[in-house]
RNA sequence: GUCCCCAUCGUCUAGAGGCCUAGGACGCCACCCUUUCACGGUGGAAACAGGGGUUCGACUCCCCUUGGGGAUACCA
């Protein structure tokens, strides 16, 4: 019978949470769904050291962000299982699968500078690995500290299945007696992990393939344990511009960095599964269809590079797929970014303009950009030279669409739009003269959307102001 | 250095021996639409790293070379 699969993804809390970080955890949680299991999160936070609350909260936040929290909305700390790690060391010190070594940091160094000198591997050379009982007794009489470390086979190989690289051999030689324990007696992280996933039942590891070569250390320690080897799933890492690791110089690696660029959880989250696989030709793929069709196996094996380009595109494809009460709310937080709230008068300017904006944007602060004209009262400030051009060259038909324009009731964009045709027809001019100075008199600016839709949104009496009040200055 | 992994347009990818004259998407270029900027539409340039095999037939299988990445801790 086979067990229910179960994923975890087990950040450490030393940082933020990283992209790659985060597409692990998403798929670990794609891949749990499809097969109607579980998905977990574990914090590693053995290192005391280096742990950080904050780090904690900076990690669920992301995930939270994303929807990639834990299915049952509890974190597990590995530090809470501290007493089956080391209970863990005993037993394999009991059954012969490791032992107690009592070789000192500097003779480690040592060991290892000669080992490079002579173009080796660095590697523990295994001298404490068969001390009789006396000389162990004798050691430990005299206070020497030591680490339990494990007893690995000195020939052979370790060979596994891996669920997206396929058949991965290493021999063991190239392994060392590794660490289990340290002389201070907490755990290493190879034996936690093992402990752990075998203890949350955890049925596929799915992490970067940076994990690679700890994978034999860990098979190992299964094997000592008596314990079920997982399937593993390593997937390939996610590259900067410059071919290497995901880094801050190549591109941010802060999940929240993100949401603070106008990016959407849903197109993030998108982008990221279409890194290392997809479903055909298909680009815009909503998280419920991955689920049904996500398999490791398809999973790439090569990096790939992070595109932001491409993510743009696909955050604009998201925007306008969202109704425009959703996305209003969306973009509200970027207009209040420096804590005061919007005005009753621009929230409902920017709202009436949703549509409008909408097909122009790729990135939620591209609507903080475009609809800065909402957000005041009365006659804007001329962004550049050229609007002021426009604008001077253009004053007489700015008079004469404000005398047509106060005749007008109706205020939609439509009929607005009209208004406006008409009177390009009636003065016989072409619609850039009418149309670009009446936007610079509007906005400010000459990029804006069409004036139909800005004079829509600010209202009448707002715009015979801003239009007046520059008639008033011209003369 | 040693070990492990990878290798299709600039980028993300489709491709499981004949369907490949190598498909899609982003980006780029051109044209169309147009009320600026966008959106949209149409079209275009753009790749199987190289060399050997295997086979009637290789992008697809094997080997080598080259290139890239990752790992080499009493960190996780």
């Amino acid at each position: 019978m086979t067990k229910p699969v179960k994923t975890r993804f087990a950040p450490s809390p030393t940082g933020m949470l990283h992209i790659g970080g985060a597409r692990t955890a998403l798929f670990s949680k794609l891949y749990a769904k499809h097969t109607g299991g579980e998905y977990v999160v574990r914090i590693e936070d053995t290192d005391r050291e280096r742990s950080t609350q904050a780090a904690v909260d900076a990690i669920k936040d992301g995930l939270n962000w994303l929807d990639l929290g834990p299915d049952n909305g509890q974190y597990v700390f590995q530090t809470s299982l501290v007493e089956k790690h080391t209970e863990a060391a005993h037993q394999m010190l009991k059954n012969g699968t490791a032992y107690k070594c009592f070789v000192a940091p500097e003779e480690l160094d040592a060991m290892r500078k000669e080992a490079e000198e002579r173009g080796e591997m660095p590697k523990y050379d295994g001298r404490h690995r068969d001390l009789t009982p006396e000389q162990i007794d004798d050691l430990e009489a005299k206070g020497v500290p030591f680490a339990v470390r494990i007893k690995l086979p000195l020939d052979g190989s370790t060979v596994w299945e891996d669920a997206v690289q396929g058949r991965i051999e290493i021999a063991n030689t190239q392994l060392d007696d590794f660490v289990l324990l340290r002389s201070d007696g907490t755990p290493t992280y190879n034996l936690a992990v093992v402990v752990d996933d075998a203890e949350m039942d955890i049925t596929h590891v799915i992490r970067g393939d940076d994990h690679i070569n700890n994978t034999p250390k860990q098979i190992h320690i299964y094997e000592a344990l008596g314990l079920d080897v997982p399937t593993f799933a390593h997937l390939p890492l996610i590259h900067g511009k410059d071919g290497k690791k995901l880094s801050k110089r190549t591109g941010s690696v802060d999940v929240m960095h993100y949401k603070d660029m106008g990016y959407l959880p849903a197109s993030l989250n998108n982008y990221l599964m279409r890194l290392g696989w997809g479903m055909g030709d298909k680009e815009v793929i909503s998280f419920n269809e991955a689920v049904e069709a996500f398999e490791l196996t398809d999973v790439n094996k090569g990096a790939s590079i992070f595109d932001f380009d491409k993510l743009d595109w696909l955050n604009g494809e998201y925007i306008k797929q969202m109704n425009n009460n959703d996305l209003f709310a969306s973009v509200k937080p970027f207009f209040e970014l420096d804590g005061t709230p919007l005005s009753e008068a621009a929230a409902d300017r920017i709202s009436k303009l949703m549509d409008a904006l909408k097909p122009r944007a790729r990135r939620l602060t591209d609507f903080v950009d475009v609809a800065q004209f909402c957000l005041f009262d009365g006659r804007p400030g001329l962004a550049d030279a050229k609007a002021e051009e426009v604008l001077s060259a253009g004053m007489e038909h700015v008079n004469g669409l404000a005398d047509a324009l106060d005749m007008q009731d109706d205020w939609s964009e439509a009929s607005l739009d009209g208004v406006v045709k008409t009177y390009i027809k009636e003065s016989g001019a072409k619609f850039p003269a009418v149309g670009m100075p009446v936007r610079v008199a509007l906005t400010g600016t000459t990029q804006a959307p069409s004036v139909g839709a800005i004079l829509s949104a600010l209202g009448k009496e707002e715009s015979l102001k801003r239009l007046g009040h520059n008639i008033e200055m011209e003369r």
